[in-house]
DNA sequence: AAATGTTTACGAGCAC
DNA sequence: GTGCTCGTAAACATTT
């Protein structure tokens, strides 16, 4: 085994699946979402071994990004041409990874039917509805009710999910892996106020009044982009030597892979904490039209597919 | 034309 | 064995 710091990693395929570089990337940036360009870039940057044999793996991703509905694609702002558009994660797909771990997944992100019809209809009410489960949408008592005392601080899946401040921190989740300060983005409310900003596109009025009558703590939409400092220590494998050993309980782990066990006992993955969230079209790319993949009955809209006919 | 995005298909590997 | 994730290839459509 090639030992971190060493070059003879780089040659080496990272151990992280496309799913996983390409969240990587997007947590990296400042604004939670990059152009496909840009998540090239970032892989190519860090992992030298993504800088040969492009078009293979460059298709791959590009499957991924719009295979997977933990990917969400948001278009470019009026006045930012260029050529395709933003890419960011779902703000449901914090658990998506086993023990916040990067190395697999244990869990495959799939909205749910409803979820994409909501989507489809009304994409700012869904993304409450999502921020309404960021708040609570995941124990016993979801809803706006739960979501109006929390939304105010965009909580992340950081510290719902896990429900547990200082919870594990798996070695390879991504807050480690892109050494991030998790503090900052626990507390930043990045995902509403920087895709609104970005998108450059003023709130509705409509909006408005819906945000201030249901949860009025969220009235403040405003241009609270947080510049969030990303550390630019990364290890071979792109593994923050600095973040491997950030540890909200105090303890320190090990900066070496962890074989992935299901452990019940532990919560779903603090990783993707700050997640974004999509204003004016927060659906994954496959909102649009259900994907196949490996639930053929599921997501096909009110359309026949003849794979079903012949099934 | 090139980049980007979508979809289908297949096989490998892993967990249960 | 089954079902899942993952990687890859490829065809095709759309956008710049």
């Amino acid at each position: 085994m090639p030992r971190p710091g060493k070059n003879s990693y780089s040659d080496q395929k990272p151990p992280y699946s496309y799913i996983s570089l390409t969240a990587m990337a997007i947590q990296n940036s400042t604004e939670k979402m990059l152009p496909l360009s840009d998540i090239y870039k970032f892989i190519m940057d860090r992992f030298p071994y993504y800088r040969e044999n492009t078009q293979r793996w460059q298709n791959s991703l590009r499957h991924n990004l719009s295979f997977n509905d933990c990917f969400i694609k948001i278009p470019r702002r009026p006045d930012q041409p260029g050529k395709g558009s933003f890419w960011a994660l779902h703000p449901d797909c914090g658990d998506m990874f086993e023990n916040g771990s990067f190395l697999r997944r244990r869990k495959r992100f799939k909205l749910l039917r409803a979820e994409h019809m909501a989507c489809k209809s009304s994409p700012m009410m869904h993304y409450f509805h999502h921020q309404g489960k960021l708040s609570g949408g995941h124990h016993e008592h979801p809803g706006p009710a739960a979501a109006v005392g929390r939304l105010p601080h965009f909580q992340s899946y950081g510290s719902i999910n896990c429900g547990q401040s200082g919870g594990f921190k798996h070695p390879f989740a991504i807050e480690n892996i892109i050494g991030r300060d998790y503090k900052g983005v626990m507390t930043s409310g990045l995902p509403i106020t920087s895709v609104m900003h970005h998108l450059g596109y003023p709130v509705p009025a409509q909006l408005s009044s819906v945000v201030n009558s249901m949860w009025p703590h969220v009235g403040m939409l405003s241009d609270s982009m947080s510049a969030i400092p990303v550390s630019s220590e990364y290890a071979p494998f792109g593994v923050s030597m600095k973040g491997l050993y950030h540890h909200a309980s105090g303890q320190t782990l090990p900066a070496v892979p962890v074989p992935i066990k299901p452990t019940p006992s532990m919560g779903p993955m603090p990783g993707l904490s700050g997640l974004p969230s999509g204003p004016a079209q927060l659906c994954s790319s496959s909102s649009m039209l259900e994907k196949n993949g490996s639930d053929p009955l599921e997501g096909k809209g009110n359309a026949i597919h003849p794979a079903l006919l012949l099934s």
